[in-house]
RNA sequence: GCCUCGGUAGCUCAGUUGGUAGAGCAACGGACUGAAAAUCCGUGUGUCGCCAGUUCGAUUCUGGCCUGAGGCA
């Protein structure tokens, strides 16, 4: 994917999202939707772009896709790096394509973080995106008896600002925000600041819809699905994935249903604990995927469980 | 039948020398701007098995009953 190969200003056309939590039916009823108005889907989704990671990302099959094409799905190796900024390049380089083909981005996932990223382009363009070598030392800091607490005091001393709205337990946010601040010499809560304003206005033509429905049925269907993965082969998925060299550093080692899996394999817990952990873990999962959508004030909120969520789409088409 | 140990939050348990109770997990709410399936923060939701007795006051002490586990016959 070229760098640097987008412009802020850019103005896009219709743009339909389908979000809402894991396992409440988002695949499925956006190949539908394409199939009625003419769209593509793009996924919206950490986890189901590294190829091999089949079962456990409950990806889409070929024959599910119904000739609808599929964007940002089997795009990576499961050690290359994915992240809301890269995201958002591919995923507007995807929209490009598709309306140069006449039809119109489904943007379906529950990745609400790279939803935004897209959805009002927040803008990653700095020059010095990342600096890995002060992330790595400050990672072996944190490790220390007192490295946390210095961390943070380090931080309020630089950017009182950003440490006023970071928790300092938040080590993965302190130490962004460290190395934000060295990057540019000013602190991220400002940039938050500023990109928050952007969410007033996006380039797209866009409805935002997302899916929810009565908690405790959800939390069921994650069960039966997980226990599905299981007949369908994970232990064997994530085995050979490992076997292939997947770091366990990698992002990709993080995802629910193989962390998991890779603990039992390593002696850590019985099958049976796993399973019941990779449930408790996506239900979590699609907690904090609840709040997240909550707060998006834009979004058309369907309720699943009454009719066809197809038929309520159309109303606001 | 007798003996012992239990019955306290959705679960596993702690505790109250008598003043109506608290941990972990779950659950629920929230944050999130280049790791986001990650990371972090907040909230106790309870006839303290039931019925009596003693007491100003009982979840706590006493008696009876119900119930679970184990032991002895």
């Amino acid at each position: 994917m070229p760098r640097g190969d987008f412009n802020l200003n850019e103005q896009f056309g219709k743009l339909i999202l389908i979000a809402g939590p894991t396992a409440i039916g988002k695949s499925g009823l956006s190949v539908r939707l394409a199939k009625e108005i003419g769209g593509e889907v793009i996924s919206a989704d950490s986890m189901q772009v590294y190829r091999g990671m089949d079962i456990g990302t409950a990806k889409i099959t070929p024959g599910e896709m119904q000739g609808v094409p599929h964007h940002l799905i089997d795009i990576l190796d499961v050690n290359e790096e994915f992240n809301a900024a890269v995201f958002q390049q591919y995923a507007n380089a995807a929209c490009r394509k598709i309306y140069a083909n006449g039809h119109i981005p489904i943007v379906c996932g529950g990745t609400g973080f790279y939803i935004q990223a897209l959805l009002y382009q927040i803008d990653f363009t700095e020059e010095e995106a990342r600096d890995d070598i002060y992330r790595n030392e400050l990672w072996k800091l944190s490790e220390r008896e007192d490295g946390p607490d210095e961390l943070f005091s380090m931080l309020s001393a630089l950017d009182p600002e950003t440490a006023a709205v970071i928790d300092r337990h938040n080590l993965k946010r302190v130490i962004r925000a460290l190395e934000y601040y060295k990057l540019h010499g000013s602190g991220i809560a400002r940039h938050n600041r500023e990109q928050e304003a952007r969410k007033s206005h996006s380039p797209f033509d866009y409805r935002y819809f997302v899916l929810s429905g009565n908690r405790q049925a959800l939390y069921e269907r994650i069960d039966a699905r997980v226990d599905r993965m299981i007949e369908d082969g994970l232990v064997q998925e994530a085995l050979k994935l490992r076997e292939g060299g997947l770091r366990m550093d990698s992002t990709a080692a993080q995802g629910i249903g193989y962390k998991e899996i890779y603990a039992y394999l390593d002696g850590h817990c019985t099958l049976d604990e796993a399973i019941a952990q990779i449930k408790l873990n996506s239900r979590h999962y699609a907690k904090r995927q609840f709040t997240w959508f909550r707060r998006e004030k834009n979004a058309v909120w369907i309720d699943t469980d009454q009719g066809d969520p197809l038929d309520e789409i159309r109303k606001y088409l």
